[in-house]
DNA sequence: CACGAATCGGAGATTCCGGCTCCGTTTGCG
DNA sequence: CGCAAACGGAGCCGGAATCTCCGATTCGTG
C-alpha cells in the first residue's frame, strides 16, 4: 500500500469521525470527503459503502472498550474503582456515534455481539460494585450501566463535567465516604 | 368548522406527537397522517407544511410548560420544591421533540423567546434552590437546568425512573436531610 | 530521471424519497 | 334533500445523496 494511501485513509477516518460525532451517522459522505481534504472518488476507494465506513469505526471503538473494560475487571481494585476507570476510558472514543448506531433500528449485524459483550462485561461490575455497598442498590444494574452512558455518550462528554458528576454522584451510595470529586 | 374536521386535527396532532417523539421531527408527513388514520391530504388541509405542524405542538408545549413554571415560581414553597413540580409538570409534554427542534441548527424563530423565557425561569428557580442549600453550589445555575433538561427529554422519561430519580440525588446537597425520594 | 502503476478528483448519471397538489368521492348538517 | 365542506391517496416534482468512471496526478523504483 503506497504511503498517501495509507495516509489517506487515516485522514478520512478520522474526519469520519469528527463528523459523524457533531452530526451524527447521516452525515454525508461528500462532507466527509470535504473535511479529510479529499475527493469523494478516494473515499469510495477505501470504504465500500456508507456503512462499511460506520462499522469500521464503531467495531474499532467497542472493541478497544470492550478490551480496556476486560482488562480493568481483571485488576485487583474494587468493581466501582474498575467501573469508573472504564468511564473514563471512553472519554475520548466516539461513543455518541456507536451509541446512535446500536440504537438505531436494525442493520449492523456485526455490532451485535460487540455490544452484549460489552453490556455484560459493565452490568458484571455494577452488580460487583452494589454488592461492594459503593453503589445504591434501590436499581437494577442494567439501570445502572444506562445511567453511565447516557453520562458517557453524548458529543463533547468529559468525565469530569456537571452531569457525569451529578450522575456518579448520584450513583454512590449516600452515607458512603469516598473522598471528594470536587 | 365542522366537527369531523376539528376531530381529525386532534388525532393528526396526537399522531404527530406520538411519532416525532418516538422517531424524532423528521417523520414523513405520509407517516402521521397513517398513524392518524388519515390520508395526506387532510393533514396538508389542517397544516401548511411540516414546519407548521411542528411549530404548532412544539410552541403550544412551551407555552404550557412555561405558563406553569411561573405558576410554581410565583407559589410560596421552597425554590427546590418549586423546580421539582416542574420537572413533574414536564413529564406529559412531549419534551423530547422540542428539544431536538430547538437544538437542532436553525429555523423555527418563534420559538426562541418562548425558549429563552422558560431558561429564565428555571435558571431563576435553580439559583434560588441552590442558595436554600437544597442543591449543591458547584455547578451554575444553567448546568442545573441542562442537568434536569437531559432528565426530563427522552423519549418515555418518567419523573420516578432511575435516570432521574438519579439526576436528581446527584443534584441534591450531600448534607441535606431531604425525606427519602424511595 | 523517467516511466508505469497506484492513487486521486470530482462531474454527473442514477436512484431514492419525501413534500405537496389535485380532483373525484364521501360526509356532515341545515 | 342538497350543497358545501372535508376527505383520500395516486402521482408529480424537486432535491439530495450515493456511487461510478475515467482523465489527471503522484509515488517510488530501476
Amino acid at each position: 500500500m503506497r504511503a498517501d494511501a495509507r495516509r489517506n485513509r487515516a485522514l478520512i477516518v478520522d474526519a469520519a469521525v469528527d463528523l459523524f460525532t457533531a452530526r451524527g451517522p447521516e452525515a454525508s459522505m461528500e462532507e466527509i470527503a470535504q473535511a479529510a481534504g479529499l475527493g469523494v472518488g478516494t473515499l469510495y476507494r477505501h470504504f465500500p459503502d456508507r456503512r462499511g465506513l460506520l462499522e469500521e469505526i464503531a467495531a474499532g471503538t467497542l472493541r478497544t472498550l470492550l478490551e480496556a473494560a476486560r482488562d480493568h475487571a481483571a485488576r485487583p481494585v474494587s468493581r466501582w474503582d474498575a467501573l469508573l476507570a472504564c468511564v473514563r476510558c471512553g472519554a475520548d472514543l466516539p461513543l455518541a456515534l456507536v451509541k446512535s448506531l446500536s440504537d438505531g433500528a436494525e442493520a449492523h449485524p456485526e455490532l451485535g455481539p460487540l455490544v452484549r459483550d460489552l453490556d455484560a462485561t459493565l452490568e458484571d461490575l455494577a452488580a460487583g460494585a452494589q454488592r461492594e455497598g459503593a453503589v445504591r442498590g434501590d436499581i437494577t444494574p442494567r439501570e445502572v450501566v444506562e445511567l453511565l452512558s447516557v453520562a458517557v455518550c453524548r458529543p463533547g462528554a468529559r468525565p469530569d463535567d456537571a452531569l457525569t458528576t451529578v450522575i456518579l454522584d448520584g450513583l454512590a451510595t449516600r452515607v458512603a465516604s469516598r473522598g471528594a470529586r470536587t
